[in-house]
RNA sequence: GGCCCCAUCGUCUAGCGGUUAGGACAUCGGCCUCUCACGCCGGUAACCCGGGUUCAAUUCCCGGUGGGGUCGCCA
């Protein structure tokens, strides 16, 4: 079992390439079978190296490893390369060479311009008008020679008809074909040619794509037969469009991977809300990848299309980042620490820091929805001094609060059980003998902790932040105040 | 316009002839509460329309309508 993923580099990884990478890849773990990385580089107007090291590296970022592909990162390589379809315009002579001699496919000598004008010409006419390729050199027999295109000799009559594994049996009349472009006159291939020869070619027995693609099923499937060969498996995937219903676009958000990456999202929380869309398992909403594989089946995709919603993105997002079993610490740290280190907090060379990170991220992960947002929640854990936020510091440390931050700093000097049950105990025999109940005297409190008006419990922080720290906090607080 | 595809709450979806049409997100109430969250309880909210088939259609068939894809020497 061989399955494939072909971007073009021709700009970011688009967020619905990755649901396509996705659905091949858990196919392909799931069934201990190949995924192959395909880079179709042959337009070579909009095909850029920076844009195809972008999509290695998206790839890499959400865990969408290759088995064969271009090198990258350990990753890569493999017996059917090249994996690039400009390091293998030799094949793709080879085969158009083939079908020309077997009379399936022709040489045609008509320009672009030509045929553009035609094009025109008839929109002109009439804008609703079928322009079709007139079929001009079908049978003209010209010689190889530099000028010219190998076109396709589409059969007038028959259907094509393929069981698509989400869709079901799909029949479309050859007659709705014209003669398409196999070879460029520069001897590169057209999608549909370069597709089918390096499916072929690499063995790939199941090609999963998004519904855009279900129109060139036909015509790659007329290919296949023309080379001999038995077709792979299809199976299509229905859009994903933006919340208006129109293209999925920048202007709708963030739709490229990197984007994610820098807002702070889980990659498999990514991966998660994709395997959702389009696909689903009874109930079930929240997956790690090991259960994506386990349960992802095509019988259970769904064919119609969706509208992206970033919200929910967001919520699966946030249940990520709170379940230990999806987000386990150490990949918590590791994943927060760059957005700490944006911040000016070095937490990958002090152990010390790294200690108190792991305290302090049980306390912050419910609340941050993003590692971006806790980043924001950790700061005061991780600084010698918390920055003051000036409206919560105008608010809460206030003169009547004074007197109550050094009693507070006195009394958390000398607790002996320094655990969160041990300081609740004390704060509460403490907050009965002044009659005061502990909301009068929390804000002021965080406030001198953090920094800020909202954080985590305030014995919970207390705790992790230790005894010394918070003693020096709070006098440092009460020490503010006029 | 040709060809292809689709159709359950605002959104993602469950359903595979008989259900008070379920869940999640969002939204609106409430509870919890030292802030913010989390958590918990509850509410509003959907089978596109018309014909068949059937004892019975959200479910099967046909038509309509609506939406989408695609018609390149782009992928």
């Amino acid at each position: 079992m061989r399955v494939r993923f072909a971007p073009s580099p021709t700009g970011y990884l688009h967020i619905g390439g990755v649901r396509t990478a996705l659905f091949n890849w858990l196919w392909a773990r799931k069934k201990a079978g190949a995924f192959v990385l395909r880079i179709e580089d042959t337009d070579q107007e909009r095909s850029t190296e920076a844009s195809k090291q972008v999509i290695l590296d998206s790839l890499k970022w959400l865990g969408l490893t290759w088995d064969e592909g271009p090198l990258f990162g350990g990753l890569g390589g493999g017996a059917h390369g090249p994996y690039l379809q400009m390091e293998r315009l030799a094949l793709y002579e080879k085969h158009a060479d083939q079908l020309v001699a077997e009379g399936k496919a022709y040489r045609c000598t008509c320009t672009k311009e030509q045929l553009d004008a035609a094009r025109e010409a008839l929109k002109a006419k009439d804008p609703k008008a079928n322009f079709r390729y007139p079929g001009t050199c079908r049978d003209a027999g010209h010689p190889k020679s530099s000028k010219h295109v190998v076109r396709f000799k589409v059969p007038t009559e028959g259907v094509v008809r393929y069981a698509d594994l989400v869709f079901g049996e799909v029949v479309t009349p050859n007659a709705a074909q014209q003669d398409f472009v196999l070879l460029r006159s520069d001897g590169v291939p057209l999608y549909n040619f370069g597709a089918v020869v390096d499916d072929l070619t690499m063995g790939i027995t199941l090609v999963a794509r998004g519904r855009d693609h279900m129109v060139n099923t036909p015509p790659q499937i007329m290919l296949y037969e023309a080379l001999g060969a038995q077709p792979p498996q299809f199976a299509h995937l229905p859009m994903m469009l933006a919340p208006s219903g129109e293209k999925l676009s920048k202007r709708h958000g963030a739709v490229s991977v990197g984007e994610y990456l820098d807002n702070g999202f889980s990659p498999t929380a990514l991966l998660n809300y994709l395997v959702r869309f389009g696909w689903s398992f009874g109930d079930e909403e929240v997956f790690s990848l090991q259960d994506m594989i386990d349960k992802f089946d095509w019988a259970r995709c769904n064919k119609s299309d969706g509208k992206f919603d970033a919200k929910k993105l967001a919520a699966i997002n946030h249940e990520h980042l709170k379940q230990e079993r999806l987000t386990p610490l150490e990949t918590y740290v590791a994943s927060v620490t760059p957005f700490l280190e944006k911040r000016g907090l070095d937490v990958v060379r002090d152990p010390r820091q790294r200690d108190l990170l792991r305290a302090a991220i049980p306390h912050v992960r419910e609340r941050a929805k993003t590692y971006l947002e806790a980043a924001e929640s950790l700061d005061f854990f991780l600084r010698d001094a918390p920055v003051f936020d000036e409206k919560a510091t105008a608010k809460f440390l206030v003169a009547a609060a004074k007197p109550t931050l050094t009693e507070m700093a006195d009394l958390v000097e000398g607790v002996a059980d320094f655990t969160i049950e041990g300081l609740s105990a004390a704060f509460a025999k403490w907050l009965e003998a002044k009659g005061v109940q502990i909301k009068d005297v929390a804000q002021p409190a965080r406030v001198a902790l953090t920094g800020r008006s909202v954080s985590p419990g305030l014995y919970e922080t207390i705790h992790v932040l230790g005894k010394a720290r918070t003693v020096e906090r709070l006098r440092a607080g009460a020490a503010r105040i006029a």
